[in-house]
RNA sequence: GGCCCCAUGGUCAAGAGGUUAAGACAUCGCCCUUUCACGGCGGUAACCCGGGUUCGAUUCCCGGUGGGGUCACCA
């Protein structure tokens, strides 16, 4: 039997063969310079902001040189399938604002190098191993479970590499064994299950300084040292299904993608790939191992983000306390990009997209995720947002995440209004941080949710019932905010505070206290709490009936 | 344990042989101010260790140490 036969024996009818396949899918016309990147999630339904952060890259990349960015569902793992993933990834992204140019979507494949679905390319894969068998590069493996746990066991008492290799591989060395030639012969022949595996050239065992190395360039790290393989390594499973490993690099090489992006966890497997690439006689793709995002273990270290252990970092949950997207996306820029805040200092106005992302500009080392960080960039970012957009923004995100708010919403223009408020001054405010912290700040607003939350200060709680109703009784709406404090102040002084807090300073035995404390017993009976924007500007917010209502209740109280 | 990756303040990070070792977030103080926020000024705070190479190493090389990852018919 030669390898040739042993593969017709295994795949004697193939739709296609590998040449067939590779004419099909040809080089791309794109211009120079454009990337081909594309996204591989598993189907689990569950993406959190590492791939997130992964898929900004892989975006940028391709859309930043007129290529294409396209999205592959790498879904061999049967047992990994949740549900509505597949939508789940869709729409997270969307939220994103990172947009596919190809591949699977909602309602189909849309582009010219699918099926873009792994389970869907069976017959590709099947071919490209038949004809890696009839070279001579992988072989069929009927070693079962057991078997593998028993060499495992002996290989560990003899602190051996484990894994199936060389002289542990019963099946891969079947060539001038005529009894072995037969036996797999027989056993294809009565349906026996088994693997593809692919013949490794590598020599097992070797010392570090024996072994021999290809030098890859990554594109965000540089020259990488890749040790040779030597692991027969599953390509295709008993139900004929690839591993990722072999996905990966049919894929990859059909579908023309130029730059592999995916998360540092895969550098152990690069050997693997390389000379699968080398068997296919394919060229590597440019590729591009980010650095994880890292968070702070119970223990104190740092660790790799994980989908069991942080389901807050989950990209719902982002999207649930509505964090915008836009300051996701900024802020997942700053620790992808180390020149990202330099350019955004030089540019505050400008579109994310004009910044110049690079991979060379990326970090090596795995970033820990700062929510603080976050929060300053995002409040800077929601500057940027005009009221109105802003106001329906949250009320979508109201909808979805947060309908108890739902009174916020009844009048947009009222809201708009709330929410620009100070932020045109030459000094804007920068109070607006995310929807649920959104919510909790303009509370005051409405009846539905305004509450007493602070209580006097206590230079003036004394007097807080004379200070209400005094003001109420002089309250004309119609004061502009001069006349207005002047008339604070004023009451402020009679009744033996400070009319500035200078002069309390000075002399604290003087005063009861200054016209500070006054006038937050004012914004306590208004706003509930002893911090808000300018008392003046909120009350012409409101209108003088809720103004009026709100101090005769706290006079009621006191 | 083998292999791979990584290593500058609390965090993100510039720097690429000679720098007073940037900047941002956080933190502290002061100023502005009727509160807060914004803004301004200032402070505390860092090159993991040991060997080389060099006139000179945070920077280059080697070795440790530390952290991370990975060793599946999971991706």
């Amino acid at each position: 039997m030669t390898n040739q036969q042993l593969s017709e024996l295994i795949y004697p009818s193939l739709a296609h063969s590998a040449d067939e396949y590779e004419a099909m899918y040809p080089a791309r016309k794109l211009p120079e310079g454009a990337k081909v990147t594309r996204l591989g999630p598993s189907p689990t339904g569950f993406i959190h902001l590492g791939n997130l952060y992964g898929a900004f890259v892989d975006e940028r990349l391709a859309h930043q040189s007129n290529g294409v960015f396209f999205l592959r569902i790498e879904d061999t793992d049967d047992k990994r399938y949740v549900e509505n993933a597949v939508e789940t990834i869709i729409t997270s992204l969307e939220f994103f604002d990172i947009k596919f140019d190809e591949g699977a979507t909602l309602t189909g494949d849309i582009g010219d190098y699918g099926d873009y679905t792994q389970s869907k390319r069976g017959d590709i894969y099947q071919a490209f191993a038949k004809k890696l068998i009839s070279e001579g590069k992988a072989y069929p493996c009927f070693l079962s479970e057991e078997e593998i746990f028993d060499i495992r066991n002996r290989q560990e008492a003899e602190k051996l590499t484990p894994g199936i290799y060389g002289e542990w591989s019963r099946y891969r060395d079947w060539e001038g064994n005529d009894a072995l030639a037969a036996e797999i012969e027989s056993k294809i022949k009565a349906g026996e299950p088994f693997v593809v595996r692919m013949r490794s050239k590598g020599t097992p065992n070797l010392s570090a300084e024996e072994t021999p190395r290809h030098t890859v360039i990554d594109a965000i790290r540089g020259e990488l040292s890749v040790p040779d393989n030597f692991q027969d390594i599953v390509i295709l499973k008993q139900t004929g299904i690839p591993t990722y490993h072999f996905a990966h690099v049919v894929d990859d090489h059909l579908m023309r993608t130029t730059h592999v992006v995916r998360g540092e966890e895969w550098l152990p497997s690069l050997p693997i790939h390389v000379e699968l690439f080398e068997d296919l006689g394919w060229e590597l793709p440019i590729y591009c191992h980010t650095a994880q995002l890292m968070k702070v273990g119970e223990d104190g270290n740092k660790r790799k983000l994980s989908k069991r252990l942080d389901p807050e970092l989950s990209l719902d949950f982002y999207r649930s306390e509505g964090y915008h997207p836009v300051a996701v996306r900024e802020y997942l820029l700053t620790i992808l990009n180390s020149n990202y805040e330099e350019w955004r200092a030089e540019n505050p106005d400008s579109p994310v997209d004009d910044f110049e992302f690079t991979t060379e500009k990326m970090s090596s080392s795995g970033a820990l995720f700062d929510l603080n960080k976050l929060n300053d960039v995002s409040k800077n970012a929601l500057l940027h947002i005009d009221a109105k957009e802003l106001a329906s923004w949250l009320r979508s995100w109201s909808d979805e995440f947060a309908p108890e708010f739902g009174y916020v919403f009844e009048d947009m223009d009222y809201l708009a209004e709330i929410l620009d408020l100070g932020r045109h001054d030459a000094r804007p405010r920068a109070d607006l941080v995310y929807a649920r912290q959104i919510m909790d700040f303009i509370s005051y607003f409405f009846d539905e949710s305004f509450k007493i939350e602070d209580e006097y200060p206590a230079e003036a709680a004394a007097d807080a019932s004379e200070i209400l109703s005094r003001y109420l009784d002089s309250y004309d709406h119609s004061d502009d905010n001069e006349q207005w404090f002047n008339k604070i102040r004023e009451m402020a002084t009679e009744m033996g505070y400070a009319a500035k807090p200078k002069d309390f300073k000075k002399n604290p035995n003087d005063y009861k206290g200054h016209v500070g404390h006054v006038s937050t017993v004012i914004r306590i009976a208004l706003m509930g709490r002893a911090q808000s924007p300018d008392v003046w500007a909120i009350q012409q917010l409101m209108g003088e009936d809720k103004v009026r209502a709100r101090l005769e209740a706290a006079v009621k109280e006191n």
